[in-house]
DNA sequence: GCGATATATATCGGTAGCCGATATATACTG
DNA sequence: CAGTATATATCGGCTACCGATATATATCGC
């Protein structure tokens, strides 16, 4: 949509990697905790993520370490990466509050009994009146 | 990401008609000055939302106009839409409100001269001294 | 011992959705 | 008369997410 910010996956994978340097299997379990289980990051969506966030530079792989003869390959977040998820936190909250207001604003205007519908139309085929007000 | 979230470019329709129906073009201006100019819906991203939303039920055609010759069709939230659109913000406002504390907690964490680095590690290749502590 | 589950990595094909370009049409401004 | 603004709509291409699949080790229950 042509704004600076970054896909949901990727904002879930630098959250998830805001606090200390997490491993892919753990970043899929942190990003489902931290969201109350209602964010489920799939397998097949994480090694893209993770390449492009290397690739931007907003993550770097951190160490590789061998626990229990498994492989983990840990990350964390570059200055740019805290920088970025940041900004797209600050973008979030922004688009929240709007969405929020705006909800009260509709509200206001269409719940009750809206008032008259000022402003004076051109050649207007007006809301048939049965359907008039507030969101159907 | 398997969420229960909508795209932005819907989440940024819906909040555009959350006040007050409009047409397409209304919309992306709409969009436009609600976003400071931060983001910008595009044509060809427009309809396609237009009717994903309309078939899910979110949004309906809430009339035809001929203002100066030309049509504009406008676009109404439904009940469906304005509950959707809540929970979304909601989610919103979460999610940036976890990755704030997560930035903060990561700080504390790695910026001043890192605690010693806690917890028994197994076969680990360390993080090269010159780079250990705080994000690079 | 064996199958199921959890941990952990990675790839691939299909599909959904956004973007840029393009088309059409009217009104206004320079 | 050309350029810009308003207003609609479509289409091809590309990016990114998802589900399925593959590989490998450890653990737990039976």
């Amino acid at each position: 949509m042509t704004a600076k910010g970054m896909t949901r996956a990727a904002f879930f994978v630098l959250t998830a990697l805001a606090d200390q340097p997490r491993h892919g299997y753990g970043i899929l379990r942190e990003v489902e905790e931290l969201s109350d289980g209602e964010v489920q990051l799939r397998v097949g969506t994480l090694y893209g993520v993770l390449d492009r966030l290397t690739a931007d530079g907003l993550i770097v792989l951190d160490r590789e370490e061998v626990q229990q003869g498994r492989l983990r390959r840990y990350y964390r977040l570059t200055d740019e990466g805290v920088a970025a998820l940041d900004a797209e936190a600050e973008r979030m909250a922004a688009g929240a509050g709007a969405a929020k207001r705006r909800i009260a604003e509709g509200r206001r205007a269409g719940t009750p009994a809206r008032p008259a519908a000022e402003g004076p139309a051109g050649l207007e085929r007006p809301t048939p009146p049965g359907l008039a007000g507030g969101y159907a």
